[in-house]
DNA sequence: TCGCATATGGGTCGAAAGACCCATTAAGAA
DNA sequence: TTCTTAATGGGTCTTTCGACCCATATGCGA
């Protein structure tokens, strides 16, 4: 599986800056290119042929709508906009979007239905469990096998509580315990300790994703 | 100089959690505490005492104006809008507010202007050059302190060399050394053990910036 | 029902890490 | 020149870590 290359439209630069920051941060998502205004949306992705658009409703000159039907071989776009409800919603359709999001959403579902979009899914057509499915970033298969309280245990560890004791008091269980998940931990994560586990998971950005 | 501690406040999601891993990424910037709603605003800035508030002006229940000017000793304050115009530059000023941006400014600006904003300047009476002299982030002074060889050892930290003895082979030099420049990161980055170490050091952004 | 994985816990023991003391050399800055 | 700092090194001591052995309870799927 390979990166999922982005592009991303939207008029306000702290929200295309803050978003491709975000995004680029996800280990299976890559921001390729950004612009400011729907009239240069086309030339941006004939360019960087990316695999999911972004694009926002409301801009200047031409509104993203407008814009994404000038598109040839669109890729799956997603419409997002300021306005939570969906009085878009079926012209955005019409004009080949394969989804239409509320910026009141999570990032994380954002990067969700980025990943679903990628596959192919309809996003109108999608419910709520077929987005689930994409929740998760395309892990590296070892991290997959992390527990719940395996990820407790490394999250204490990007959070600078490094000690036993202290993760133990942070977790409320015994210091065996945390020895013993982190034992599991080097395992699964093929690193031999605590300092090289922490690395990892910050490269894998277990810090960012899990909740 | 300490980082700066940011509480943003907006009710669009994507927005909020854009701005906050983009602003977050910055070594300088630290946010600590978000908001969706204007009325949680002000118990959230009891609780979390930030140095610097990031509010939006349009918010359902109560306007960002409103909720600033419940705060008692309200930090230093910008005001971002979605709209271009300064139509609430005045009430912005009234309402307790030290400046007032448009979310079409680039982030980098931004981040100078809390920058700046910390700094105690009020942004409407600042010029285009008192900004600039906030554009680079201020270089975490405890980072700054790293000397070349102590960058040499984090630098194996975060490769996955983290023991002691393979430390001092990488770098041709004994173990005694590496305790040495060891004792003296923890020194400096505040921190007890060479995990942490690890850990600040990704989060400086340390893993990129240096040769 | 019978595994199997998860999460919790115990103990022992040798190796490693970190805290403290210290010295020497070389390179710059005052 | 003198003073500081970086970089190299030594020794000792206590605490912690990680490897290995183990047990028990729970829940879930075959």
């Amino acid at each position: 599986t390979d990166v999922i290359r982005v592009v991303i439209a939207d008029d306000h630069r702290l929200m295309l800056d803050g978003l491709s920051q975000a995004l680029d941060s996800l280990p299976d998502i890559a921001v390729v290119g950004t612009v400011v205004d729907g009239a240069e949306l086309a030339a941006e992705v004939a360019s960087k042929n990316p695999d999911v658009l972004l694009v926002d409703v409301e801009m200047p000159r031409m509104s993203g709508l407008a814009a994404i039907s000038k598109i040839e071989d669109l890729p799956p776009t997603l419409i997002v906009t300021m306005h939570a409800a969906d009085d878009y919603g079926a012209s955005a359709r019409e004009a080949g979007a394969c989804g239409f999001l509320s910026k009141g959403l999570p990032l994380p579902e954002l990067a969700a239905s980025i990943r679903a979009a990628n596959a192919g899914i309809d996003l109108f057509a999608a419910t709520e469990d077929d987005l689930a499915a994409f929740s998760s970033p395309t892990l590296s298969s070892r991290a997959e096998a992390i527990t719940d309280r395996e990820k407790d245990v490394l999250k204490c560890l990007v959070a600078g509580i490094s000690g036993t004791e202290d993760i133990a008091d942070e977790l409320y269980i015994s210091q065996k315990t945390v020895k013993n998940h982190l034992a599991s931990i080097y395992l699964k994560l093929g690193v031999n300790d605590r300092t090289q586990a922490a690395v990892e998971a910050m490269k894998l950005g277990l810090d960012r994703d899990w909740a």
